[in-house]
DNA sequence: AACATAACTTACGAATGGTAAGTTTATAAA
DNA sequence: TTTATAAACTTACCATTCGTAAGTTATGTT
């Protein structure tokens, strides 16, 4: 294991080291979002409702996180209604092993 | 993949659940914390030192909210002076798959 | 025309975190 | 033997993040 933790540099994402990546998927509600978009695209009004307790701020403000980190994309429908839609990026996706190591985790200390 | 989020009765842990388990390890510090103890036990002051940027305060509250989760343990050591020792118990130490899986994922996804 | 829904935005008090300085007990140095 | 240094915290205070609720804008429905 090594974790670069002092390294802040010329890194393109906040998520480019433990230190940081740990704490951007552990921000408040982060991993709910992420979780609830594993199964697919969601619209924004799917993911609140889905998302029990979120606000609808929070959510906002967590799906634009995920964006500017290139984990989530938004794409506006063409169907001249107002509709958003969010999808995990490949990149995204890819967070599905750490999801899976925490539920093991969870599993495993079940007394 | 099941995560129970709405669980919130009788359980132990904090950790008892995905959306709680996620956030706690995912606090500020939390994971250079665990990080940092998983290469064996250590005192207040190595911690301290390791950790680049940490404060005191912020160690001592991260210290015993793994201490409440039952993740660390806290020593006196007897040689008659002021020294503790901080040490992963081996529901800390079973956390080390999650860590890993975090690991691989940002080496995964360097560019 | 009036109301509803989707996807936000704004405002504000509460909780959490950062920074720094102060405590207490214990060994080390002068 | 007083003086200083270190370990392991605590306390105080300000800044950032979060929670709650209400408001906004644009389309859709009755």
């Amino acid at each position: 294991m090594d974790c670069n933790h002092k390294l802040k540099t010329d890194s393109k994402h906040i998520c480019s080291n433990y230190h940081e990546a740990i704490e951007f998927i552990g921000r408040r509600w982060m991993g709910m979002v992420i979780y609830s978009l594993m199964d697919g695209p969601k619209r924004f009004s799917e993911l609140a409702e889905e998302i029990n307790g979120i606000s609808d701020r929070l959510l906002t403000e967590r799906l634009n996180e995920l964006i500017k980190e290139e984990l989530v994309s938004k794409t506006f429908l063409e169907d001249s209604s107002k509709k958003v839609e969010y999808a995990l990026t490949e990149r995204g996706m890819s967070l599905k092993k750490v999801i899976e190591a925490i539920l093991a985790w969870i599993a495993e200390n079940e007394k």
